[in-house]
DNA sequence: GCGACAG
DNA sequence: ATCTTGTCGC
């Protein structure tokens, strides 16, 4: 099943349309797979060589475009291999718990191109920008992009979405937990509901920044090994592939117009 | 009614 | 997400 697809920009979905979001929120989480089914391995990276990142940009003062960006780097080098933008409309503004259903059709087109025409440097592991499993749904823009195109995935939250799954997981108690957890670079804190569902991790990336990143498995790898991937490819605060992509489509915007 | 709210 | 100068600390 895809997305269901919007012919005209929503600014206001109605109540009917984000239940049928949601249903297929639901649906789409029985596909997720939260264990590691990779090419290469997840405790050394033997085999690791190619990563990708993807993020999108906005114009100001347009609501209905935006420029995906697809970046696939070598690892360990870190060197980009391959660079791809694609300029696109929106059909809704961002809706906390939708964002998959704003941003995913262009990431996926994007992937499919890539896979279609150089095979050979398909990322092997994915970094998305947005949550995963830390989801209200347990189905975030990385669990979506996952499963869709089956690639493993990662997402990355730069900033917390609250869950409605007791204290823990309020505000307040995740940022003062952080705080005084968190003291070094890959110190991470599990992020547990009173459910006992463990959606993802606030990880610590650098010493330089005090403030956690939210890790959480999209698709086909487990949250220690997400960590893992994540604090392999972070130079700064947010991992390389996703800033990366989020500069170049940044510079893309202010090139082209 | 009020607060919370990935990008 | 995006608009931006200044400012702070090393």
């Amino acid at each position: 099943m895809t997305t269901s697809q919007l012919t005209e920009y929503t600014s206001s979905p109605s109540r009917d349309q984000r239940a049928i979001w949601e249903k297929l929120q639901e649906t789409l989480r029985h596909d997720i797979i939260l264990q590691d089914k990779l090419d290469f391995n997840p405790e050394s990276l033997d085999d690791l060589v190619y990563i990708g990142g993807v993020d999108l940009s906005f114009p100001e003062n347009d609501q209905e475009h935006a420029v995906a960006c697809l970046v696939v780097m070598k690892y360990p080098s870190m060197e980009v291999v391959y660079t791809d933008f694609l300029t696109t409309r929106l059909y809704l503004p961002y809706i906390a718990g939708f964002l998959a259903f704003r941003e995913v059709a262009p990431l996926q087109k994007l992937l499919e191109k890539l896979q279609l025409q150089q095979p050979d440097i398909y990322p092997q592991v994915l970094l998305v920008d947005g949550n995963g499993r830390l989801h209200p749904r347990c189905c975030g823009i990385a669990c979506h992009l996952g499963v869709q195109v089956d690639v493993p995935t990662i997402g990355i939250g730069k900033n917390f979405l609250v869950i409605d799954d007791g204290d823990a997981l309020q505000m307040g108690r995740v940022k003062k937990e952080a705080r005084e957890s968190l003291a070094k670079a890959g110190d991470w804190m599990p992020l547990q509901g009173a459910s006992g569902t463990i959606y993802g991790a606030a990880l610590r990336t650098t010493q330089d920044a005090p403030n956690p990143i939210f890790v959480s498995q999209g698709h086909r790898i487990t949250l220690p090994s997400a960590i893992r991937i994540v604090m392999a490819t972070s130079r700064f605060r947010i991992p390389d592939p996703i800033r990366h992509a989020d500069q170049k489509s940044r510079a893309y915007i202010r090139t082209h117009r």
